[in-house]
Formats: C-alpha cells, sequence, structure tokens
DNA sequence: TATTATACCGACCGACGGTCTATTCTCAAG
DNA sequence: CTTGAGAATAGACCGTCGGTCGGTATAATA
C-alpha cells in the first residue's frame, strides 16, 4: 500500500493547525506535546523533524497569526483612493472585523484571549502582529503629518498608543464577557461603548484633529458582539470535559 | 536542643523572599520548586504546609509586590493640601521612584521586567497592582471632574489610560535597554524622552488641560537610568552560570 | 504523662519536553 | 530494475517537573 506523502510545507501547517485549536481550548502550558501529536497522527520523532522544539511550534504559530492578520489588511494600503485619516479610519475599522465575520465568533475570540492559560500565546502573537503592523501604521501617520492632517511630533509614539488602544479594547471587552453577568450586561454594554468613544476623542486631541474624525469600527459594535453572546452558548460546560489539573 | 520555632507569617514571608529573588533571576517557569525550597532550607513537606501550589506562591507574591507599591504613595493621597492636578502629577511622579532609590536599581529592575521568561510574573504584579491603584486613580480623577479641574465623560477609561501609560514607558524603556546597543544609546534616550513628553500632552488632552500641566516624573530621569546602564554590568554573564535549557 | 494538632521530612508518582537509536520510505543515479 | 543515501517516522527512554503521601518529631493542651 502506498503511503501519502505530503509536501513537507503543508505538514507543517497541519501541525499547526492542530496546535492552533488545542493552545486555543486548553492554553500553551497546558496543552501537552503529546496531546498535539496525537490530534495530528504522528509520531514525536516526527514533530521533531518538522520543529524544534515545543517554543518554536508556539513561535511559527504567533508568526501565522501576524501573516494572517496582515493580509487582511493590505487592501487598506493598495487604495490610493484613501487620504491618511481615511486610511486610518479603515484600519481600525479592519482590525475590528478583519479575523473574525460573525459577532458569535469575535465573542469566541474575545473569551479565548482572556483566559489566563492563553496568556503566553496572544504574548506572542501581539508582539509578532505589533512588529508587522508599526511600520504600516507609522507611516500612516508620518503621511499625514506631512501632508499637515495629523500633528505631532512623535509618529512612533502615537502608533503605539494607537495599538494599545487597540488592545484595551479586546481587554475590555474580554473582562466584561468573563466577569458580567447576564443582569448588568447592558450596564456593561453601555460602559464600553464609552470607552470607546473615549478611545476616538483621545486619539483625536493627541492627533491635533477635530473631535468625531477618528472612527474605530462602526457605532453598535460593541452591543453586536456581547448580545452575541446570548446565542452562544457558554464554552466552559464544553471546554471542561478534558482536562482539571 | 529546643527547636527554633518562627511565627507562620514570618515563614510565609521569608518563603516568599526566596521566591522572588529566584523568580526574578530565573523566571517562574524556569525556577524550579526544587530551588526556591532548597534556598529557603526547608522540605517539600514544609512548602505545602505554607503554600496548596506553586501557583499560590506566585499569586502571593503578586500581591506583596502591588501591597507594597501601594503603600509607597499613600501619603500622597493624605495630603489635604494636594488639589486633583498636583495629586495626578505627584502619583505619576511617585510612580516612577517609590520601588526603587537608584537610577541603577532602575535599571535592574527594566531589565528583568522585559525578559521574556518573566513574562508570567510581571503579568501577575500588574494585575494586582492595577486591582489596587485603579479606584484611587478613579477617585482622583472623579474629584478632577467635579471641581472642574478635568474634562471627561469616562474617568475609568481616562484612569486606564494613564496606568497604561505608565506601563508603556516601562515597556520602552526595557525594550531600548535590552535591544540598544552603545552607539545609538543616545539616540534611544532621545526617542525615550520624546516619548514621555508625548504621553504627558496626551494626558493633557485628553483631560482637557493646557499643554504642560501634566508631568511624569522629573526630566532627566530617562537619562539618568539609561546612563546608569554603563556603571551597571551587563546581567548577562553572571545570571547565565546556572541554567541553560 | 497521655493526647492531639501542627510543623516537617523526603521517597515517590505521573506527566512533561526532549533525545536517541532503529526502521521504513522515497527517489534519483547507475 | 537495482540500489544507496537521506528524508521521514516510530516509540522506548531520560532527567526534571509540580505535587502527593505515609510517617515522624515537636508544641500545645489536659
Amino acid at each position: 500500500m502506498p503511503r501519502i506523502i505530503k509536501h513537507p510545507e503543508l505538514r507543517r501547517e497541519e501541525l499547526l493547525d492542530h496546535a492552533q485549536a488545542l493552545f486555543l481550548t486548553h492554553g500553551y502550558d497546558r496543552a501537552s506535546l503529546n496531546d498535539v501529536i496525537a490530534a495530528a497522527g504522528i509520531s514525536k520523532g516526527a514533530f521533531y523533524h518538522y520543529f524544534p522544539s515545543k517554543e518554536a511550534l508556539l513561535e511559527a504559530l504567533a508568526e501565522r497569526f501576524a501573516r494572517q492578520a496582515l493580509a487582511g489588511v493590505q487592501d487598506v494600503f493598495a487604495d490610493p483612493a484613501l487620504d491618511p485619516l481615511g486610511r486610518l479610519n479603515a484600519l481600525l475599522a479592519k482590525s475590528r472585523q478583519a479575523k473574525v465575520e460573525t459577532a458569535a465568533e469575535a465573542w469566541a475570540l474575545f473569551e479565548t484571549m482572556f483566559r489566563p492559560e492563553n496568556l503566553v500565546l496572544f504574548h506572542r502573537i501581539n508582539l509578532a502582529a505589533s512588529a508587522a503592523f508599526s511600520p504600516l501604521l507609522v507611516a500612516i501617520i508620518k503621511q499625514g503629518v506631512a501632508d499637515g492632517t495629523f500633528r505631532t511630533f512623535d509618529p512612533e509614539g502615537v502608533a503605539d498608543i494607537v495599538m494599545q488602544f487597540g488592545m484595551a479594547t479586546h481587554d475590555v471587552v474580554a473582562k466584561a464577557i468573563v466577569g458580567g453577568s447576564e443582569l448588568d450586561m447592558d450596564m456593561a454594554i453601555e460602559a464600553l461603548e464609552r470607552r470607546v468613544r473615549l478611545y476616538e476623542i483621545a486619539l483625536d486631541r493627541i492627533l491635533g484633529l477635530a473631535d468625531g474624525s477618528i472612527r474605530i469600527g462602526e457605532p453598535g459594535y460593541v452591543r453586536a458582539v456581547m448580545t452575541a453572546r446570548r446565542s452562544n452558548p457558554a464554552p466552559s460546560a464544553a471546554a471542561a470535559s478534558k482536562r482539571s489539573r
């Protein structure tokens, strides 16, 4: 019986797929290498043929995440019709919706990000994503400074703040999702939309714009994600089936 | 021969001291429980008498850090002579110098914070510190809003931004320290001081103040820390003596 | 002095990431 | 078609890890 041989790159991608699923559900530390190779149906020797260590698997996974995220916003930079402010707004809106299609998916992603066992994984992803996005953001801001749209003496610093705010809204949403009860959900949604508005105005003022110039995503985005929770069954019941430790 | 019996609390504090030293030098994951108990000179059974797990040791350590940091800034809140702006500035200045006495100490702390193996430890510390500081910061800002000093519709959000900026300057300093060569150190120092100025102005505008109202630490603080590096011997030589993995 | 609770010891456990030797498979050169 | 070199794979094995457990010594109580 002839063996099915795949391209080495495909094999690596396949391993990354299984690792991603396991790392996201159980965390990098708790998902053991044996779990990964069992899911992929290969032996330990085979794994160590493709990756030098478990750590390298994490690194490759983070790089793939960053690469995919970057590919999702390339058209923003390719569009020559956009001015710097339009580009920045398009980028901010995209970063909210490029990776996930539905609000339910967004909810699942937020829930996953905030789980403490995923700290290491998402720290790596953020590092890789920052390294990829930062130069693009800096270029936009510098262009805006050059043509008088923005006013700042530190484009790199402003770019960092933009990315911080992006991460912070994720955190805020995630915290409310994890900790919030069903009852005060409406209050949480209100607080979150206020927070997003604060970031918009803060960026306006840091960049020397009129209030209302920066738009982070569409209005109602937060509410859509938060209400998607009700249609989404609590993942704790299904996720707790495997390990307790 | 009579056994020397210590107060349980002292015993716990002693364990935390040894754990702190080992976690900071080798990281939470790499420093094994056996290392900790060997340093403390006790057995495993004794350790598990005082802490239910290694994880609990980390948690207790983070709480102690937060408690100490909070104690260092209590006088800012006790001083009735300060107005909200003065209080905020005093707090921002204190957060730079409360924990460390000399610039060399600050350098060592930054260098430690940024090492990837210390991610878990400092994440916990930041969580505990945020939980402790956030209400105080919110109270200051609300007071300022009430008496007309500050203008914002989201004091909690502004408080979060203030803390984000505080953490971000740490990150920026640490990154430059770890990655920067000796030659472009002057450029790095300039970039860092520009960054701090950006945060000051950003907070001014977010809070509706005149530029120059917010002061994060003293001028020259960044330069003092960065130049302290030269008098500080590279820690990698001494630190790499034990483990490689 | 007898009893009980606390403090402590260290051999032991299963699981972990990683190594190593041996075997099988693939494909191009002869 | 044969063959040999190297890629691919298998899985027993290793040292170390966090954590457990049965047992011992000391302190407090009566």
